[in-house]
RNA sequence: GCCCCCAUCGUCUAGCGGCCCAGGACUCCGCCCUUUCAAGGCGGCAAUCGCGGGUUCGAAUCCCGCUGGGGGCACCA
């Protein structure tokens, strides 16, 4: 019997880091990439590094940055070095471009835009990868002569021709890159300062990473950098490249797929809780039951090795389920403070003006067990906080068949209006006594229009609890406000 | 066009040569809980393991090809 292919895993603490551009938001798969990092340096008592790739000064903005700070630290993300900017490391790279430049690894490229384009263009007329290749020995006198003429030149890494490099990749397996097809990549722009690949390899030696743990998406990146880090004379981190995370149409995730950053998630009622658990259940599982997980366990239990290879498509209805569950399974102080904490992040409260929060405090337990996510809570709770206010289809129910509508709310009436107390258990009491009085009405012919009556809504908080909490005289109120309505249409 | 990767129910996945004519979860559909809408409980539909060849006594599991999907090919990151 063969052994298993055990894919190795990370031993002894790590030094891992997430490294994403300030260009907008946190986004879905980053902040899994930020997780798994996270993950992997706990679980290993490693160190996890923060650093900003904002090397392009057009689209980095300090909004952004901090944006994405927020996000981790909401989703319990925290790092133990960092933030590190790239844009404030220049002199690291500049060091690092001359080292290259000492060790012959670079040169500088004169060719113009359209030479390059050119030469891209030949290349795939000829069913040829499209790199460029530098003229890499142009003589002294040549150089001078260019720059005389205010030439400036991008430095190009000389990829080793012929050769190959190698990623042993964690998830992945063995991934060889033909250094044909890799072409010779600029490493400092024609104003000195250093682009992507020679900045992220740089960071990585200078801040001894050990693993690198990002999507996929960077796969072709890897070798160039590990070029550059060799040429500097050193060995390259560990790889492991994850499966990136699609859209319902198979597509990257992204934007048009609707909420596809943490912010997103964050203002549409989901909980760090969850979203941190549908993220880690993204390409990683632990077995073949388990399907929610404490963040300890997920410390103890996550191993890259068990990463899949396949993309995996966000669903965002399976997440609505574990942030139902979760939120149902929080204990009531820690629910309220979650719920309040949303309301008045999304200035809820603000609009509702004074008294609304200590109402949705109060209100907290009749929404617990009936939210999948927070941004419902409006169309369960929000009756609370207005006057009787018909919903348009649910005075359409009342409206078709008026004399039934009045009988049930009728009868409910008389009901709460002699309950000798008016706790829910109370009042649940004699409304079942009720029903059974009236015979053939079924429970929910019984009840809706009761619900209708009291909230204006076809779905609403429990009607029990809903009646106790306002109390018998708001309650009898909007009954017979209700009542009143009908009663024109009646007589009509 | 070139390079790289991937391929089990609609979706997330288990599965590492016999335990699998494939297990779990979400969705969907029934039924129960006469507290309605939800929640919860129970049950059901759903993958000839992309296709075709091998290897093997035996393959979802190994090999090859094909097809399909994804990613990358900037003085962006």
């Amino acid at each position: 019997m063969a052994v298993p292919d055990e894919r190795p895993d990370v031993s002894g603490p790590a030094r891992v880091r997430f490294a994403p551009s300030p260009t907008g938001s946190l986004h879905v798969g980053g902040a899994r990439t930020a997780l798994f990092n996270w993950l992997v340096a706990r679980q290993t008592g490693g160190t996890f590094v923060l650093r900003l790739e904002d090397t392009d000064r057009e689209r980095s903005t300090p909004e952004s940055e901090a944006e994405i700070l927020r996000a981790l630290t909401w989703l319990g993300l925290d790092w133990d070095e960092g933030p590190f900017r790239q844009s404030e490391r220049d002199a690291v790279y500049r060091d690092a471009i001359e080292r290259l430049r000492a060790a012959g690894a670079v040169y500088p490229a004169y060719e113009t835009e359209e030479e390059v384009e050119a030469q891209r263009a030949a290349a795939r007329a000829d069913r040829r990868a499209p790199v460029v290749r530098g003229l890499r020995d142009r003589s002294p006198e040549e150089i001078a002569r260019l720059e005389a003429e205010g030439r400036r030149p991008v430095w190009r890494f000389a990829v080793p021709l012929p050769g190959e490099t190698v990623i042993d990749d964690m998830i992945r397996g063995r991934v060889a890159f033909d250094h044909a097809q890799i072409e010779d990549f600029v490493v400092a722009r024609s104003d000195g300062t250093p682009t992507y690949n020679l900045a992220a390899a740089v960071d990585d030696l200078e801040m001894g990473i050990s693993h690198v743990v990002r999507g996929e998406d960077h796969i072709s990146n890897t070798p160039k950098q590990m070029l550059v880090i060799r040429a500097l004379g050193a060995e390259p981190p560990v790889y492991a490249h994850m499966p990136l995370i699609l859209g319902p149409d198979k597509k990257r995730l992204s934007k048009r797929h609707g909420a596809a950053s943490v912010e997103d998630l964050e203002m549409d009622g989901f909980l760090p809780q969850p979203v941190r658990n549908a993220l880690a259940l993204l390409g990683w599982s632990y077995d073949d039951k388990t399907t929610t997980f404490t963040l300890d366990e997920l410390i103890e239990r996550f191993r890259i090795s068990r990463v899949s290879k396949s993309p995996a498509v966000f669903d965002l209805t399976k997440l609505g389920v574990m942030n139902g569950r979760f939120m149902r399974s929080m204990p009531p102080d820690e629910f309220e403070e979650a719920l309040v904490d949303y309301l008045r992040k999304t200035g809820y409260l603000d609009e509702r003006g004074g008294g609304a929060e200590e109402l949705a405090r109060r209100s907290s337990p009749l929404v617990k067990r009936k939210l999948t996510k927070l941004s419902e809570y409006d169309q369960l709770a929000g009756w609370l906080f207005r006057p009787l206010e018909m919903e348009p289809d649910a005075w359409d129910l009342l409206q078709s068949d008026v004399k039934h509508s009045i009988q049930a709310i009728g009868g409910g009436l008389g009901r709460i209006e002699t309950v000798p107390t008016f706790e829910p258990d109370a009042v649940k009491e004699v409304l079942q006594d009720q029903l059974h009085i009236m015979g053939e009405t079924s429970a929910r012919e019984f009840l809706e229009p009761q619900r209708i009556a009291l909230t204006g809504q076809r779905v609403s908080t429990g009607l029990y609890e809903s009646l106790s909490f306002v109390g018998r005289d708001e309650a009898v109120r909007r009954y017979r406000e209700t009542l009143g309505r009908l009663a024109e249409l009646w007589t009509r």
